[in-house]
DNA sequence: CCCTGATTCGC
DNA sequence: GCGAATCAGG
């Protein structure tokens, strides 16, 4: 296999867009995930998060790990040298994707606690604030700003109180299920989205020991692909791939 | 163990 | 330039 114009641009696209290097050894195919490491450095595309930190204890105290040194300094131990004969992969014939159109939805984030509470604390939102001092930092690849040495993002500032107002079920569920009426035995599905007018549950009878009835049971609970079955679910950005 | 990216170095 | 081998952290 060799570097073609559109193997590095699919490489480049799906590396800065967060893919793994495996991911995309797996796209392109007959490729290992070094190759696709190789290259990508090679490329100039290093900065992706790695799981290995270069040891930043260094820098600073370096004389500490370091005895008087000899007047003869003991050469390193050499490298073994000898490399085991590279076991050729076994060839993989391109796997038939076989992806079917990706209908799986998002489990729904289940809803507890239906509790109206309407606190009717007067407190005002009080917002943290933040003294933004001029800074010199450099620009990430990504457009992000680095943190200087040993700077600190700082404590996170806390949610501003909020008010808890009752809901107010609107006509357009009038007869729904809303969050008002779910219990453990009934559907908690959600049916549409947060927000719209008409978003209610499902409210049919749940499988016994799910929250979901049946139906909706078989949405939120499918079977796991193995990784390299699965395709990457995020779209991706920066144009993405052609899609005409 | 698995995963990840980084690095080395013979080719 | 390429990528397997190796390293090293999570």
């Amino acid at each position: 296999m060799s570097w073609t114009e559109e193997r590095i641009a699919t490489l480049t696209r799906m590396w800065e867009s967060g893919n793994t290097a495996s991911q995309i050894a797996e796209e392109l195919g007959g490729i290992s995930r070094n190759a696709v490491i190789g290259k990508a450095h090679r490329l100039g595309l290093k900065p992706r998060p790695s799981p290995v930190k270069p040891n930043e204890a260094k820098a600073a105290a370096a004389p500490a790990p370091t005895p008087a040194p000899t007047a003869e300094a003991p050469p390193p131990a050499p490298k073994p040298a000898t490399r085991a004969p590279a076991a050729k992969t076994a060839a993989t014939p391109p796997p038939a994707p076989a992806t079917p159109p990706p209908a799986s939805k998002p489990a729904p984030t289940a809803v507890e606690r239906p509790e109206p509470e309407a606190a009717d604390d007067a407190a005002e939102p009080v917002v943290a604030a933040t003294p933004s001092a001029p800074q010199l930092r450099s620009v990430g690849p990504g457009g992000f700003l680095r943190q200087n040495p040993g700077e600190n993002s700082g404590p996170i500032a806390p949610a501003p109180p909020r008010r808890l107002v009752p809901a107010r079920p609107s006509d357009a569920i009038a007869g729904k299920t809303s969050l008002l009426d779910l219990n453990d035995r009934i559907c908690k599905w959600p049916i549409g989205h947060p927000g719209e007018p008409d978003f209610h549950f499902c409210g049919d009878k749940v499988n016994p020991g799910f929250p979901y009835c049946v139906e909706h049971c078989g949405h939120a609970y499918q079977a796991q692909l193995p990784r390299r079955d699965r395709r990457p679910p995020p779209p991706l950005p920066y144009g993405g791939p052609r899609v005409r």
